[in-house]
DNA sequence: GAGGACATGGCA
DNA sequence: GCCATGTCCTCG
């Protein structure tokens, strides 16, 4: 390829002198063997080779070389003092490397930064490096997709064409005579094309000697227009500029700064934000922002496209060409702010200055497969090792981060009031066992909440419901025998949904046809009970007949581009009712919204986790938050069976510091994080004997190495093995153990060596989860 | 004693 | 994960 980038880790060590040490690589694979490998650079491959490029290696005794990344690279001899050897006895055997077989990638795949923070991923998360590496770079950067390779050619300098010249065809001539009509290189389909003949004629000149060829790759991705707006004229109030002054304090002294940015429900985050961004920019380097995925619509993403002329959006359904497109453009430094959900903190910037992660206390941050982690977590460290501040931003913040603000780890910034002094909405809870029930039957709209959407409708103004729940009904079964419909794979019920008369389990995804009749007593027709959003839809069909609805939830929302349309209608005022999933709980800004009303609260109360009340309080305070936007006002009403539960009380009182006092107050009683580390150990298996079996043996690893770990003022606790609370999950049986301690050291220790010690069958799988989110 | 099913361990 | 090698078992 011509016009080559000098590789970024040049031949350091060799030379012209005959004496010049040979080069070494270190490589990882995200397959078994999962430790680093050394390989010898032959002579032809110094060059191209640079940390950061996959290589073929030949490994073992397969019959193909296979994939890797280079991590380092390093002479042959004499070992620096700071390169160790990738395992004990490598040293001896050095002599014996094998050589790389082929650089794959023109380019490094990743930065420095990037080589540090997912070597920094593999030891936290307890998984490899090259597990790490494979996962984060987009298969659009691997396979350098939307680019193409074009083939030019150009006439030899007559210096150097062949003397005698060479005999040519009738239609070689032809092209040659075209060919020297040209002052630049021309495509060789191009020059085909005019000659009216195959490419075959004129790679025939380049093989007598008169044309040169050579390649370069294109783009072929059109990136989308700019739609740069004039900058709004936006006023900020006394505590946004007092938390923008110190953020820009921190882009102006450099180094690495983590704030708490604390706002209420349309205190104006994202303005802070983008002042903090602006300021980066003038700096002239880049900013990443982190924001949920189902949070990055339309609104958010011309918000920041209005602002900035160069931004890159990365989310779920782009494509590979269009994903590989934006990287090569940030990591070509062309890219002012890269906006994204949580694949977006690997973003492969040349000169990051700011971080921004928005609504840090969303779970959907942390990621649910190898490499476990959180992106906020993973946002912190990368800001320490680039160096440069970071802002976790959230109405409701972790209490994990409001923890690490509270001893100082983190810079709080309070915005206590909304823009504009507009007041926070009343909330008023309905007492569900006070409420009268009509008919006998549970429904999902009180006559309280009824009478309220009424009201609200009349005065000309939008509704927003909330459920957290979706489907129709949330189980069916025989009322004559008490047979219930579950899932083949998992030990959950099935979810009737009626837009496709079909039941689903919610875990793995299995679909069936519903009974006619119960298939143990055949005795009766089957009952649909619980509730969920298709229900909700047709109980306000039902009860507002003829007004305008729509359902927001992952079934209606599964085609791109519906979401936008859906919310437009809203804001145009031709849906007068938006009623959904958590989907519409966050983010949302219609000043028309008068009324916000949540049919059920406690749906998160009583899992079996240890965060279900701050989750229960997160989703309160920000579905309430959707309200009270405008110059009319709004009220929120929240129906609960549990009106004396305190994150239920507090969410409704917009408290968050009093909630979180006494939610940290549990926690430390009960050791649980954030004053405790947390891990957890799932095995699972097709083979329950199997999986029980290994459960019981590794208990007996954590007691070996929980004995000869010395750590007396840590003590780990481990709690299993245990049944995972969803024992069976696409068909896997799973048992768990859960770790804690309070020095994450130790923690990493115990687990570490109990795995080491563990001899896994082959029908059973490990996977550790750190800072786990989800505990099913 | 051959041949096959299955387990084991190294891979630079 | 892949593959060579080792181990145990069956069958003739």
């Amino acid at each position: 390829m011509d016009d080559r980038q000098p590789a970024l880790f040049s031949n350091t060590a060799s030379g012209d002198s005959a004496t010049a040490a040979e080069l070494v690589a270190r490589v990882v694979f995200n397959c078994p063997p999962f430790q680093p490998f050394d390989y010898l650079v032959p002579a032809d491959m110094v060059e191209s080779i640079a940390v950061g490029k996959r290589v073929l290696v030949p490994l073992g005794r397969r019959s193909k070389p296979i994939t890797g990344y280079c991590v380092e690279l390093f002479p042959r001899s004499p070992r620096p003092a700071d390169v160790e050897a990738a395992t004990p006895d490598a040293a001896e055997r050095s002599f014996q490397l094998k050589p790389i077989a082929r650089v794959v990638d023109e380019e490094p795949l990743l930065t420095p930064v990037l080589l540090r923070l997912t070597r920094w991923m593999a030891d936290y998360y307890l998984c490899s490096w090259g597990q790490v590496l494979d996962a984060i770079v987009p298969a659009g950067a691997k396979e350098q997709s939307g680019t193409r390779v074009r083939v030019f050619v150009e006439p030899t300098p007559p210096d150097e064409r062949p003397d005698p010249l060479p005999r040519l065809t009738p239609r070689q001539t032809r092209v040659w005579s075209l060919l020297q009509q040209q002052s630049r290189r021309i495509e060789v389909s191009e020059l085909a094309r005019s000659a009216r003949c195959g490419p075959a004629v004129v790679l025939a000149l380049v093989r007598k000697g008169l044309a040169r060829r050579s390649l370069q790759r294109t783009e072929q991705f059109q990136p989308p227009p700019s739609e740069l707006s004039f900058p709004e004229l936006v006023q900020l109030n006394a505590d946004q500029n007092q938390a923008l002054w110190e953020i820009e304090g921190g882009l102006r002294s450099g180094g690495f700064r983590p704030f708490l940015l604390h706002g209420v429900t349309g205190s104006g985050k994202t303005e802070v934000y983008l002042k903090a961004i602006e300021a980066t920019v003038q700096q002239g380097k880049e900013a990443i922002v982190l924001v949920p995925e189902i949070s990055l619509t339309p609104q958010t993403i011309s918000r920041f496209r209005g602002r900035f002329p160069h931004v890159a959006v990365l989310h779920s359904h782009l494509g590979d060409a269009e994903r590989g497109w934006y990287w090569r453009q940030i990591a070509a430094g062309r890219m002012q702010v890269v906006v994204g959900a949580r694949s977006a903190i690997f973003a492969p910037t040349k000169n990051l200055g700011l971080i921004v992660v928005d609504e840090e206390h969303e779970t959907s941050f942390k990621q649910e497969t190898t490499p476990r982690y959180h992106a906020r977590d993973v946002a912190v460290m990368r800001a320490q090792m680039e160096g440069v501040p970071v802002v976790l931003g959230s109405a409701t913040p972790s209490l994990e981060s409001w923890h690490n603000a509270r001893r100082g780890q983190y810079r709080l910034l309070s915005l206590p009031k909304r823009v504009l002094d507009l007041p926070l909405p009343h909330v008023h809870l309905i007492d569900l066992r006070h409420e009268p029930v009509r008919h006998g039957r549970f429904r999902g709209i009180s006559p309280t909440l009824e009478q309220a959407i009424g009201q609200a409708l009349d005065q000309g103004g939008q509704v927003i419901l909330l459920l957290n729940r979706r489907g129709f009904s949330t189980f069916v079964c025989c009322p004559s025998c008490g047979y219930v419909v579950k899932c083949r794979f998992c030990d959950v019920t099935l979810t009737y949904h009626s837009q496709r008369s079909i039941a689903m389990c919610h875990y793995c995804g299995h679909e069936q046809q519903l009974p006619g009749q119960c298939p143990e007593c055949r005795q009766s027709r089957i009952c649909y009970f619980g509730y969920g959003t298709e229900k909700l839809e047709a109980e306000v069909s039902v009860k507002f007949p003829g007004v305008a609805a729509e359902r927001m939830d992952s079934d209606t929302m599964r085609r791109p581009g519906r979401y936008a349309e859906v919310l437009d209608a809203f804001r145009r005022g031709e849906v007068r009712i938006l009623l959904g999933t958590q989907m519409i709980a966050k983010g949302l800004d219609f000043p028309n919204v008068t009324l916000v009303g949540v049919i059920n609260a406690d749906l998160a109360l009583f899992i079996p986790d240890f965060r279900s009340a701050e989750r229960t309080f997160q989703l309160v305070a920000q579905v309430a938050g959707r309200t009270g936007r405008g110059p009319q006002g709004g009220r929120v009403l929240v129906q609960t069976f549990n009106p004396e539960q305190p994150c239920i009380q507090l969410a409704a009182a917009h408290n968050y510091e009093a909630f979180a006092e006494s939610e940290l107050t549990n926690r430390r009683d009960h050791a649980y994080p954030p004053f405790a580390r947390l891990a957890r150990v799932i095995l699972r298996s097709r083979d329950r004997s199997a999986a029980a079996e290994a459960a019981g043996r590794l208990a007996g690893c954590f007691g070996a190495a929980a004995r000869d770990v010395p750590n007396p003022g840590s003590p780990v606790r481990i709690l299993g093995p245990a049944e995972a609370p969803l024992f069976r999950l696409k068909n896997y049986y799973r048992y768990h153990f859960q770790v804690q301690s309070e020095s994450s050291a130790a923690l990493h220790q115990a687990i570490r060596s109990a795995l080491a010690r563990f001899l896994r069958p082959r029908n059973v799988d490990v996977v550790v989860d750190i800072d786990p989110v989800s505990v099913l």
